[in-house]
DNA sequence: AAAACGGGGAT
DNA sequence: ATCCCAGTTTT
């Protein structure tokens, strides 16, 4: 979290838990789990099928995976504590270049630039006076640049860094830009410019019907099956990965896809399925 | 460089 | 009923 009195692992665990989730919905979950495992060593220690079910419908069960694989790095390291360095950080399992940084910089004060979507479209609007980032992850230049706008003090940063994001999500919106409530209207480039339309707009995925929609069942009802103590069936997983209409290939890859990723396990001899110890 | 990977909320 | 959102890993 980007709060004083949350340690560096707290941070962490938020930041990942904020990589693809709006904070509304993180924040109990985030209660919840630093209640439950409030260090690195807890987490490792955890059984995989309450880290899952804690995890809920945050979104990409793998990232929960990851994370309980970072805890263990992480308690592995010299005294059990999160690294300060971005290189270290991103040398974790499920920490990219965004996480790393905003752990370095929210945790550590770092003077790092941290840029996710929200920054990276407010820059581009005030400084380009485009209306979207280029499409791709930042780059060289995108990174030096935000570098050079940041505070000389680490703990300024911090502040600089949570303004951006905030101003991004909240005011610098993607579709509906609030620009008559924006403090950086009138140095905004891209609202001076009459706000030109982007040629090609980003393209969203599609979700309905996908393998992504399939897996997610079943991991509802794997969910389900190990509080109520007991395993699914592989026709009940086959069945709960079934869409409307679907390809009948879809649900077996969907099933035998989570067990590939180390989702969800099979009984070598019944096939039934149930999440990981 | 591009695809795979969930799930909810706004419109 | 549609559209939209995000960072990390894998291919």
């Amino acid at each position: 979290m980007r709060a004083e009195g949350v340690s560096p692992w707290g941070t962490l665990v938020f930041e990942v838990m904020s990589q693809q989730t709006p904070i509304p919905r993180v924040q109990p979950i985030w209660e919840r789990w630093m209640r439950d495992w409030p260090g690195p060593a807890d987490l490792a220690a955890a059984p995989t099928a309450d880290v899952l079910i804690a995890w809920d419908r945050l979104g990409y069960p793998s990232r929960a995976l990851r994370l309980q694989q970072c805890a263990a790095a992480v308690a592995a390291r010299p005294g059990g504590r999160v690294p300060a360095d971005m290189d270290e950080l991103m040398a974790l399992p499920g920490i990219g270049p965004y996480t790393a940084s905003a752990v370095s910089c929210f945790a550590y004060h770092r003077r790092v630039a941290v840029l996710d979507t929200n920054v990276r479209r407010v820059l581009a609007r005030t400084l380009d006076g485009r209306e979207f980032a280029p499409s791709s992850s930042p780059g060289r230049r995108e990174r030096s640049r935000a570098e050079s706008l940041l505070p000389d003090d680490g703990e300024a940063c911090a502040d600089w860094n949570v303004a951006l994001m905030e101003l991004g999500a909240l005011v610098c919106d993607q579709r509906a830009p609030r620009c008559e409530a924006c403090p950086l209207a009138s140095e905004c480039a891209w609202l001076a410019a009459g706000r030109p339309a982007a040629e090609v707009r980003p393209r969203g995925q599609a979700w309905a019907g996908t393998d992504r929609q399939a897996r997610g069942r079943v991991m509802a009802s794997l969910r389900a099956a190990h509080v109520e103590g007991r395993p699914l069936t592989r026709a009940d997983a086959l069945s709960a990965a079934t869409l409307p209409g679907a390809d009948p290939a879809q649900a077996s890859r969907a099933v035998d896809g989570l067990v590939a990723d180390g989702l969800a396990v099979a009984d070598p001899v019944t096939r039934d399925l149930g999440l990981p110890g």
